[in-house]
DNA sequence: TTTGAATTACGAAGAGTTTCGTATATTTTT
DNA sequence: AAAAATATACGAAACTCTTCGTAATTCAAA
């Protein structure tokens, strides 16, 4: 994937990973359950997605039905890449570390972990 | 931290965080040995980043002398936590092995980890 | 002191995102 | 068949981000 998707894109590729294939308007009642959204914007949404390739789109009937192109990994994967680019400076061990850093972690935990990642780290240097 | 800063931002930021205090001059010789970028362009950028509060500045010299406001950390945790929600639905394991994802890991390893974050995450399900 | 160089201030264009109103088309109901 | 409901298509407004040109200001040099 070249680009990473808006924030009110990924909101409805999740939708449509947990609940398959969907219209706009069954996509738009669970969302509707978060927050409130009207139904054009949902649509005009899914329609600039579908330009984008993000969707494809069934319109053998009247209302047409949405797919997602791309799976959940590939995208987390592109945004986590675009993460720690801009915001970490590269560096997956702070990453990984700040992803954990607000759980309940005893020190033991943190400094076994810390340890395995930095010798990850260590190994991956050349490649990074 | 309430809103997460842009991309260009950050970049500025990183920039200041390794180099201490700074010119709008000497933040631009740093940024353009990375790419092309105009002068008045950078700024722009950071009298607008003194405006939201990202930076702070002091005027007494002709050239005003830029400091960040935010630290390192503060800036990641509420960028991640942003990740977190829009891109992982709030799964922390997922995060923490997608960030890890990209490595030359052992199997071993990786399940090693993944049990590890599993239990945490557990521990962690009735606060998230 | 006038000229020139460097700095800040200001404004605005162009792109992308999010939102929704309105128009048009299709299906269902009465 | 006419009216009401439902869908898509289209356009545009409001907002943010990034970029830079131009104007105004300040300092240093000739």
């Amino acid at each position: 994937m070249d680009k990473k998707p808006s924030d009110a894109e990924l909101e409805i590729m999740h939708v449509l990973w947990k609940s398959g294939p969907l219209t706009v308007r069954e996509v738009n009642n669970l969302l509707t359950q978060q927050r409130r959204v009207g139904y054009t914007t949902t649509l005009k949404t899914m329609q600039i997605m579908n330009e984008k390739g993000l969707l494809t789109r069934d319109t053998d009937c009247r209302s047409h039905v949405y797919t997602t192109t791309l799976s959940p990994e590939e995208v987390q994967s592109t945004i986590l890449d675009h993460v720690l680019k801009t915001a970490f400076n590269g560096s997956r061990s702070n990453l990984v570390l700040h992803a954990l850093g607000n759980l309940p972690v005893t020190e033991a935990e943190l400094e076994k972990i810390k340890k395995l990642i930095d010798k990850l780290e260590e190994e991956d240097d050349r490649t990074v």
